[in-house]
DNA sequence: GATAATCCTGACATCGTTGTCAACGGGCAG
DNA sequence: CTGCCCGTTGACAACGATGTCAGGATTATC
């Protein structure tokens, strides 16, 4: 009974390559032969071979193949960013998947929420699976634990954020010019009392701004200890709160720089909440979506998440491709988006320099 | 010279489990059991075994594993959404993730631009991937082609998008009643003129809110020849041309639904640029962020990506767990946001019914 | 017509892992 | 002391595919 091959028809049992070589008659490497489109063989036995993968709706297993194929590609790639919920790393996501797509790999991300812990799982989890590439925003202080993997011949590049700990291409913006440009930006306008509205101290991006905004401010003759610094905003919600407080203290800022979207936001709200947005200036660092359609439209340093994911692919695919070139950081710049928020003046009385 | 092992140190070859077993001085199947925590193995022997996988950095290959396996779990979702760049899509996309990371399961994204050769692609590229499961947002008129890989057992969910052509889980808006709920709001503050901007005519998701939003208007006493109604609009972009050319026209609307977020964007365009947005009522369909800080305020019609996302994961997990119920299609009620530009009424002398 | 080159095909080992099964050794009951 | 049980371990086959190699058929070459 059981010395027949399994043919029971419409058997749910997903066709193996054997299942349809035993229905065109053929070996099972004829038809791997006819699968991958290798050479010899003859068009009748093609057509055959076809005609059966049809039939029976045969769809190859990568990772079978994958296991004994000489190359040792799954084409998959890993991308980690902050969130996929976030409009910056939705960008990135889809200018990666742009890249890989023509390639045929697809692309796994995952989301972080800037926590370490589940940067090392979502690591694991992806090499677990072998990913051909890994793209990372990196959460963690120190990448040292992704040199082992770094030697074995994975391509790593780091988007948006710098390695540390480890030598690896890199692709971000420029977080310390953009924000000193913005700071530029609001001294020229006459202002002394800043705000610095930061994202999670840990994160690298983050402490970036905050430097080029405070230097530059500091070559404006602004002490440092005049500006509000306050950090660790990593959502609107407490972005919001804390100008808030900012706005209904002793001494509120004339101009706010607000290091994220997300923060972005939370200030946007604050200041409408006061009635304060047509007189206090705001800057925003990344993009932010009907920026333009507010009054005042909000003035951005733009970043382009776009470039960052397409060049940080093509790094990954290049590495795949063979180029054993030293490390790259690549420095994608930022622009000015001018639309009336950034270029509110100081209140009377209060622009001219001591 | 070939007969000892290969124990170059610090060979960058990727480490496997007879390496590790070599390193520990134990047979391969002791390091699986020690690797997956099966029981009865000698403590001593399973600190052995760990200290050489540390030592080696070694990662356990779960696609060979998987291939030996009873259960053949990749722990892998496929999920397929018009673009990953879309906040809808990043909501759902995330509510996903979070439900899958929990069972260490990953996610696949691919983004379709509602192309449906795309789908035909991406789907195929996620089962030779072999997916547990797979989330779909449909762009294809017909996804019987699906029939076979359902029958084997695997988990297809329709979201946001209802299946045609095959029995399956869904999970949708309630796009019907929410576009009704929208034209009724309208119609209550005394419209007669509207103007329909609607996306592409091949997404049933849109054809059923144009026929919410009409039928409801039609209980309304207004006539369908009487709405202006305008399809394939895909971007802000066009939504924008669209909506100029209509209030540049001899019968401009005075109230205008927009439905999805991009086509909203652009109709807030549209009417800011002629400066008509205190004067035109607009309702979008799902919302849209900053919507509450431009003035007025836009009212939409908002959907709650989150639990659309949440419910189909747990309906392909429910799938993977045993549940062979029928196919089930679950409705997400949607919530109407008044903020403003949803209560314009229409302009003296217009409001009147006839 | 003989020989070589080429095309087509299949048998077999193998990739990294897990399921099955059997063997070994020590503890314990009889 | 014998026999049984159980905890521990490893040998081996197998998952679905591809690389290697060899053999038979066909065609080209002299």
């Amino acid at each position: 009974m059981t010395s027949l091959s399994n043919l029971n028809p419409g058997s749910s049992a997903r066709p193996t390559m054997r299942q349809v070589a035993e229905l065109a008659g053929v070996a099972v490497k004829t038809v791997s032969r006819v699968i991958n489109g290798e050479p010899n063989v003859a068009p009748e036995t093609a057509r055959r071979v076809l005609d059966a993968a049809r039939s029976l709706d045969y769809q190859p297993d990568l990772h079978a193949g994958n296991l004994r194929r000489s190359d040792r590609r799954t084409r998959t790639l890993g991308l980690l960013v902050s969130s996929v919920d976030n409009p910056f790393a939705g960008a990135v996501h889809r200018a990666i998947e742009d890249a890989a797509v023509g390639r045929g790999v697809a692309v796994f991300a995952s989301s972080l929420d800037d926590d370490p812990d589940r940067e090392r799982e979502a690591v694991a989890a992806f090499l677990r699976r072998r990913v051909d590439g890994l793209i990372l925003t990196t959460a963690s202080e120190n990448q040292a634990y992704l040199e082992p993997e770094l030697r074995r011949g994975t391509p790593i590049v780091f988007i948006d954020r710098e390695p540390s700990g480890i030598e690896a291409d890199a692709v971000a913006s420029d977080n310390f010019g953009g924000a000193a440009r913005a700071a530029e930006h609001l001294l020229a306008r006459g202002h002394r009392r800043f705000a610095y509205l930061g994202d999670l101290h840990s994160i690298q991006t983050a402490r970036e701004r905050r430097r080029g905004f405070l230097e530059a401010l500091g070559h404006g003759g602004v002490p440092v200890d005049d500006v509000a610094v306050i950090e660790d905003l990593h959502d609107s919600e407490r972005a919001r709160e804390a100008l808030l407080r900012l706005l209904d203290g002793p001494n509120p800022p004339t101009a706010v720089f607000s290091s994220q979207n997300l923060v972005t936001v939370g200030a946007l709200h604050a200041l409408r909440r006061r009635g304060r947005h047509r007189d206090t200036a705001l800057v925003g660092f990344d993009d932010v979506e009907l920026a333009d359609l507010l009054e005042p439209g909000v003035t951005v340093m733009a970043q382009h998440p776009e470039d960052l994911g397409r060049t940080a692919a093509e790094r990954v695919f290049a590495r795949l491709d063979g180029d054993t070139s030293p490390p790259r950081r690549v420095v994608v710049s930022t622009t000015l988006i001018t639309r009336g928020s950034g270029e509110i003046p100081p209140p009377p009385g209060q622009s001219t320099r001591p």
